[in-house]
DNA sequence: CGGGTGATTGATACCCATCAATAGTGGTGG
DNA sequence: CCACCACTATTGATGGGTATCAATCACCCG
């Protein structure tokens, strides 16, 4: 995530501003892009496909951040964008971005935060996919999911919104749509969270937090 | 992994150079650092920890790699950096790499493009460990290291030293060493690749990308 | 030549995938 | 405003890929 003044400097440069329904592609794999993607509204997802049409989410963006500052230094992908849900975005040509991350250091320097803090998300991850069960990993995501909304101005961490379907989430944690939905379930009857109607509300923060075994250390943040 | 000249820079730094047995840590998770990490010989492994003691591998760095280039943006860590095997490293102070960065522009952006080229390669572990089989993981993973490897100038990507354990391949790929073993038993009697004694023989390389899906594009390069 | 780590093997259990079908929900157009 | 339609959520039954537990074997290093 950038800061407000970051964002606007991006957004002082010309930019188109698309709109996207549920499930379009943003970005497909394999191709050479000139530009990135700022997110305006809704969310959207970097992915990886497989050969027999598994999608794996890799990555869940909001509003204010920037989904492909790696295309500045690879402009050939290996991943896609779609859209989850809804949403809005600003395009932003790479020349333009190498010309304010020379004019002003500091924005270079917060370019490398970003993407920093991308990659600490996405080490996180690894570590719910490979090592918990479905339980733990939703109520991680979950958790994160929050602490950034909230930090990005855009909801609670208790009570936020979320446009991503249970289909979506099983993508993003490598579960499949079934398996997500009973797990839910649990955690809806155990009174911890609660997913309706592309709103979390979190019952139970305290537990939450225990079944992910959630620190949010990895968002880079003073504590929280 | 950094070009010789980019190497050599951060070498003229005065820096320690301590070696590590298999096993040690050279970073604790939690832990606030001071300094960066520049593999010198051997393999180092970033971690995540579970709260039961499991871990999990969130990458593997071979010499020529800087493993923590993370902490100069943020320096306490939310993961821990482990000697696979025997290894040498040398520690350069973060002050001096953010000394080199604004003294050579290039250098900077050589230190945006590595942590670009981890993330990437983090999230196609994401897709691996998420949406694949236990041999397409291995395989995959064993394709990745050639190439880079290679890359490195520390072998080919058909036959190279490679320092971990069953058990490390398993933490690395969110598996039990048990299954890891079944599996490269599976690999061999394929006649698709063999490990033996730190070293990885590909005798089927076509067949090994196939079982991956291996598409080199995240690693960053040209084409190879 | 020990001694300990890593590799190997077998038996059993379980989490989650898969397949299939039904119910619910929101958005759209007539 | 309601009927319709596609997408999403939900439920049940079954199977499979891995985990787990517990030994034993092989190997490397001092």
């Amino acid at each position: 995530m950038l800061s407000k003044e970051e964002q606007d400097a991006i957004l002082a440069l010309k930019s188109e501003a698309p709109r996207f329904t549920p499930g379009r592609d943003l970005v497909r794999p394999s191709e050479t892009i000139g530009h990135a993607t700022l997110v305006a509204s809704g969310n959207v997802g970097r992915f990886d496909l497989m050969r027999n049409g598994a999608r794996q989410i890799t990555a869940i963006y909001m509003a204010g951040d920037m989904c492909d500052l790696y295309s500045v230094v690879a402009p050939t992908t290996s991943w896609g964008l779609t859209a989850l849900g809804n949403c809005s975005v600003h395009r932003v040509a790479h020349a333009d971005l190498r010309g304010l991350a020379e004019a002003y250091p500091g924005l270079a320097q917060a370019f490398w935060r970003v993407t920093v803090l991308d990659a600490s998300i996405l080490a996180k991850w690894i570590g719910n996919i490979g090592r918990k069960d479905a339980r733990a990993r939703i109520a991680h995501l979950l958790c994160e999911l929050g602490i950034r909304m909230e930090r990005a101005g855009l909801g609670q961490r208790d009570s936020y919104a979320l446009a991503l379907t249970q289909e979506h989430i099983g993508d993003a944690m490598g579960l499949t749509s079934v398996h997500v939905n009973r797990t839910l379930q649990r955690l809806k009857a155990e009174e911890v969270v609660t997913l309706h109607g592309h709103h979390v509300t979190v019952g139970d923060r305290d537990r939450l937090v225990a079944i992910a075994e959630f620190t949010p250390t990895f968002l880079l943040c003073g504590e929280e």
